[in-house]
DNA sequence: AATGCGGGGAG
DNA sequence: CTCCCAGCATT
């Protein structure tokens, strides 16, 4: 298994990067590519750019009706430059982003003051230009003027961690480095047919990485012929497509925390039954104490569960027993129990009523408890901590 | 290096 | 419900 420094290496040996990678896939993309976006077909610089800045984490079909809107009713970047902002805010109004919007308007009076109208196609002036970042620049320029340039966008991220077998998020820095690296690595190469190859390959890869390699169940895995890049995928032939790209680490789950007590009456314990609806809802715990005091201390809470345990009977002995953590789907519970051991019976013994009994440390499977009481029950039952 | 920005679709 | 989508700008 490939640890996390193999995804950031520098090795660019050929036998990982075929020559032919870009070929493969431009020969694919000319027979089974997508050719009829409204934004295909053009060499103008203005609608390619446009349709790249919707497309910005937005997915196609959701950028077609709005792409055919604002070339409707702003044809030429010099319309734009002219246009309102708040004709233009309108016209992007559901898209989202909406900094893009603010950002194409300022693009388009730049490239009207500073570029005499004439929207420029070399990615290292593009990129200069508002809205416009390295893979914005790169698409552009491939797709107005041939240019050979990489883009890096969520799909070739994708084609990528499953090809190379790159583990690790794409979002972290180092992973991203590498994979703008082989971008560069595996462009089409340079001669005549460059400008017409940049073109597929730029499209193609996107295809791929939006029609085959998707995210969900990639077509390789049903038919290998499906994907131009199938026969040396690291992912397909090791069985990772399920695990890669590496998703986004989850955000850190908050932690809440609870005092248990474990009221013993000799070889029984008391327990409480939990409310039909919320956490362990119908099932038999133990009876919980409020914790009031940060950072947690001890002795107060062995105090406050002698105090406690007067409702179930003469308390003798308070002692921390010990704690566990117990993770659910949204939280991280952490549970410290203490024992409090008591003798006779009190005139609130309120084990006679509906919401608390005793129960055989002997006898555990007579009730449903939670996991994690559970294992405190039987860790009593073994007589020690746990 | 990490976050905010956003509405919508897929699983 | 979560994650992701033809990313970029800002901190």
């Amino acid at each position: 298994m490939p640890a996390a420094s193999a995804a950031v290496s520098s090795d660019l040996s050929p036998a990982v990067v075929p020559a032919d990678f870009a070929a493969r896939v431009v020969g694919w993309q000319r027979v089974h590519g997508r050719h009829d976006l409204p934004w295909q077909n053009t060499r103008d610089p203005y609608r390619i750019w446009l349709s790249e800045i919707m497309l910005q984490q937005t997915q196609v079909s959701a950028v077609i009706e709005y792409f055919q809107r604002f070339i409707g009713r702003l044809p030429t970047v010099a319309a734009l430059a002219e246009a309102s902002a708040d004709e233009v805010m309108a016209l992007w109004a559901g898209l989202g982003y909406y900094s893009r919007a603010r950002n194409l308007h300022r693009c388009a009076k730049a490239v009207m003051s500073e570029h005499g109208g004439v929207f420029p196609t070399d990615p290292e002036v593009l990129v200069t230009l508002p809205g416009i970042g390295r893979s914005t620049a790169a698409a552009v320029a491939a797709f107005s003027a041939g240019v050979r340039s990489p883009i890096l966008d969520g799909n070739v991220k994708r084609v990528f961690a499953r090809f190379f077998g790159i583990h690790g998020h794409p979002g972290v820095k180092a992973v991203e480095n590498r994979m703008w690296q082989l971008a560069d690595a595996v462009l089409p190469a340079k001669g005549p047919a460059q400008a017409e190859d940049m073109v597929s390959y730029t499209q193609g890869v996107m295809d791929l990485g939006a029609t085959v390699c998707s995210r969900g169940k990639p077509a390789c895995l049903a038919a290998a012929a499906s994907c131009p890049l199938a026969s040396d995928c690291v992912a397909r032939r090791e069985g990772l497509t399920g695990v890669l790209p590496t998703p986004k680490p989850r955000a850190a789950i908050p932690e809440r925390s609870t005092v248990m007590l474990l009221v013993r009456r000799g070889r029984e314990v008391l327990l409480a039954l939990r409310p039909d609806s919320g956490i362990w809802g119908g099932l038999w715990s133990l009876p919980e104490m409020p914790v009031d005091t940060v950072p947690f201390d001890a002795e107060l809470a062995e105090d406050a569960a002698l105090e406690r345990a007067r409702e179930f009977g003469n308390p003798s002995t308070a002692n921390m027993v010990g704690e566990l953590t117990h993770v659910f789907t949204h939280f991280r519970l952490l549970i410290r129990a203490i024992r409090v051991d008591v003798a006779g019976l009190t005139a609130r013994d309120a084990a006679n009523g509906p919401a608390l009994r005793w129960l055989s440390l002997d006898d555990l499977d007579a009730v449903g408890t939670p996991a994690p009481v559970r294992k405190l029950l039987e860790a009593q039952a073994q007589g020690g901590l746990f």
